[in-house]
DNA sequence: ATGCGTACTGACCGATCGGTCAGTGGCTGC
DNA sequence: GCAGCCACTGACCGATCGGTCAGTACGCAT
């Protein structure tokens, strides 16, 4: 028996949680999960129903974590450039910090499968969405008229994310200033999201 | 057999590529595609060495359709703002017509395992990433000083893989206005990224 | 002491996994 | 006619899959 201070079946969710997010849910058996929380396989059966049910319940505290981040979100000090940069830092320290939440959850987007269900990382995403876009619409802020807050939501999370799946290319990148850190990312993301690429006339 | 003008390789390799793209390679046993291509689970093995050999046979072409059409990127007419949008539209309507190259390449990335290799995958997507941003630095605009090609490049593609990754989600979304066809997608992200949020001051 | 629920295990189940192999039928060159 | 190659198959292999079950050890209320 593997010694731990958390109980056997703390260590198999989160043993599961950290498998399923690295290699899926085909990716991963039963024999895994018991092996690396050190406990027999049919004591991962005595606390959980099915591998199914196992893998939903990880995706729900996924789920969980995940958006509880964004509902913690409100109203930020300072004026609209600073709200938004401190957005983006917080999204980008939120996933960093939230690594394996954020994999099960993106993780179920490529997953694509004709379903017409919508599972419980959409609602989530969707969710987040939502919640991100309502922040930015409640700005207030005087935007030009073809500007669509939810599009903008859109490209915001969408480079935050691409970031986060990417990361490990970046270090081999030629261009330096990609290799950002959060800070420094959300202000240049924010600054061309705000002025874009070109220079007033 | 099913009867098919394809050969039997032909039919083996294409289902192998469509299933490998909707459910991975865990998710995908040599019986399932034996059968959806019609043919025994021995033949399978004759035209592949391996489950993997077979899989990365099919990433490989994969990584070889979704670059082809990157090469093919070349100058286009117009000025900046015509160029950026048929290069967006060009990247949306690639992605729409070869959803399953986009998949097995795009799903490679979030097979994250700390794995310090490079795979095919992670060089493609590179690769294709440095040939948009050698298009936008070569169109020598003049952009303002702080802004960077390759970060630029970043979010014009993750804002369309993101876009291609959640067209299922698309459907039931409140603003009519993320719901937009390739042009119109493209003329939205190119306003965006030329000119920013803001209102002129 | 005894009864009971809970945590846990090793042994086992049928099914399926990736992969092998001997063999068959057809086409081609000689 | 026949040897040789090639596409292809059914039967089979050991391993592993998700899942079950009888049984054990332990804590706790009575």
């Amino acid at each position: 028996m593997v010694c731990s201070t958390e109980t056997a079946q703390e260590r198999i969710v989160a043993v599961a949680q950290r498998l399923f997010a690295q290699h899926g849910f085909d990716g991963v058996s039963i024999n895994d999960i018991a092996a690396a929380a050190g406990v027999s396989k049919a004591n991962v059966f005595h606390h959980a129903a099915s591998k199914a049910e196992l893998y939903d319940r990880v995706l729900q505290e996924a789920c969980a974590v995940f958006t509880e981040g964004y509902e913690r979100l409100a109203a930020l000090p300072g004026d609209f450039r600073q709200r938004l940069v401190a957005l983006i830092e917080w999204h980008a320290r939120h996933l960093r910090e939230q690594p394996q939440a954020a994999r099960l959850v993106l993780r179920e987007l490529t997953a694509w499968s004709e379903k017409p269900v919508q599972g419980p990382a959409d609602r989530c995403i969707g969710a987040n969405l939502l919640r991100v876009q309502r922040l930015l619409e409640a700005d207030g802020i005087a935007t030009r008229p073809t500007i669509d807050a939810a599009f903008v939501t859109r490209v915001l999370l969408a480079v935050s994310w691409f970031r986060f799946q990417t990361q490990h290319l970046e270090a081999r990148v030629q261009s330096r200033r990609v290799r950002l850190r959060d800070r420094e990312f959300a202000e240049q993301l924010a600054d061309l999201l705000l002025h874009g690429m070109l220079r007033a006339d």
